[in-house]
DNA sequence: GCTTGACTTGACCAAACAGTCAACTATCAG
DNA sequence: CTGATAGTTGACTGTTTGGTCAAGTCAAGC
């Protein structure tokens, strides 16, 4: 019973617009509204403080985009090399067309989030790394089965898993810092190499 | 001739220790000057707008803090994945007591301000930019001296060093997000068997 | 078709904000 | 000693901000 809305979604995907093309800091609570076509007083209908809908509107990022997205990317029915590469390669051409759209690199709203926040509104940085623990989860069982393959030396799949994030994330930064999408050109190669993939095996992934 | 005064520069250490704790976007004017113990009509004696102010405190921090910590432990005295280790040690180490000072892992400044502040303040993001890729040169020089010296196999450079910096700079923000300094525990080892060092060369680069 | 309750609206408030200014003060060079 | 000048101060302005509210609107279920 009641009134029907959309205001709520509308909200969150106004937010992580703007949040991504600025800043969690820079974008004022009327900004979001103003994009949203939401009169401030329905905003405070739907969340208590921007944190909150800054935490909402993660998590519907994930459900929609981001999880759908790796689920396709790491199916465990292509071999586990083949599954990052793809997801490098598209993360790439992502950056790319992002750069056509808004005139500029973006990178990855999560990390940009996470950084700027973390210290200041616990609650959204504990979302933050809420997300950015699942999406290990992904490069954990990848390297896992190409170590069972024996495309890659034995490791530990949890530690290398972080440390596979950190340069994903870490050049995806840089190419938002510099502007330059060409940073993750090379990104694929890069963390197959990381990996411990032999020249060849890279070689063969990537011709694919 | 006039008065004399060191508020220019009690003002960049304020902002610089505030924006760090906190971010560039949640820090006003205002706090920077109680901070420094400044009146707000001085700050705009000295600095135009706060951007102003960072893009000066940011290469204040490199001229006193970062270059001369980068040429001690990048010193070709050393061998080539010595420097790079030692380093990477000294972050691990550093951000340990940041976390037992501050309460909270606080990454690396020049990061989280680049990665929030790129695609809005142009005058920021071009000086984050160039400090960068100063950075950029001391792992250049030394990949070049450990491929020169035969301790890594021969690559691109500066490709690699750029991906390096991705690598640290992402698990430096990984451990400001997670809030947890053991993330950078295995970097030393992990940055050397990224560039391809021989798991022996590992072993005896950390040991000493 | 009417009641209930979810949603909307625009006006409103106090606090925080960036930025200005004229009057004041300390210091250095001559 | 003194004048020119760099730096200081606190009070000021107008704007933006987060947040509230009472009155109004609309749709679902009975």
């Amino acid at each position: 019973m009641g009134r029907t809305s959309d205001a709520d979604i509308r909200l969150m995907d106004a937010a992580l617009d703007l949040i991504w093309e600025e800043s969690y800091g820079a974008v004022s609570v009327d900004d979001i509204c103003t994009r949203a076509g939401v009169k401030k007083g329905s905003f405070y209908h739907f969340f208590k403080t921007k944190a909150d809908l800054a935490v909402a509107a993660l998590e519907r990022m994930w459900l929609t985009e981001t999880k759908p997205q790796l689920d396709h990317d790491f199916s465990p029915s292509l071999n586990p090399l083949q599954r990052l590469a793809g997801n490098l390669e598209r993360i790439y051409l992502y950056q790319i067309d992002v750069k056509k759209q808004h005139g500029k690199v973006l990178g990855c709203p999560v990390c940009s989030v996470g950084s700027e926040v973390s210290t200041q509104e616990t609650d959204v940085g504990a979302k933050v790394c809420e997300i950015y623990s699942r999406k290990l989860r992904y490069y954990e069982s990848m390297i896992r089965d190409a170590i069972a393959e024996g495309s890659i030396p034995p490791c530990d799949a949890h530690e290398k898993a972080s440390a596979l994030a950190g340069l994903i994330e870490g050049l995806t930064t840089q190419s938002r810092i510099m502007n330059d999408p060409e940073v993750l050109k090379n990104l694929p190669a890069t963390a197959l190499g990381f990996l411990g993939a032999s020249p060849e095996s890279v070689q063969t992934t990537l011709s694919r």
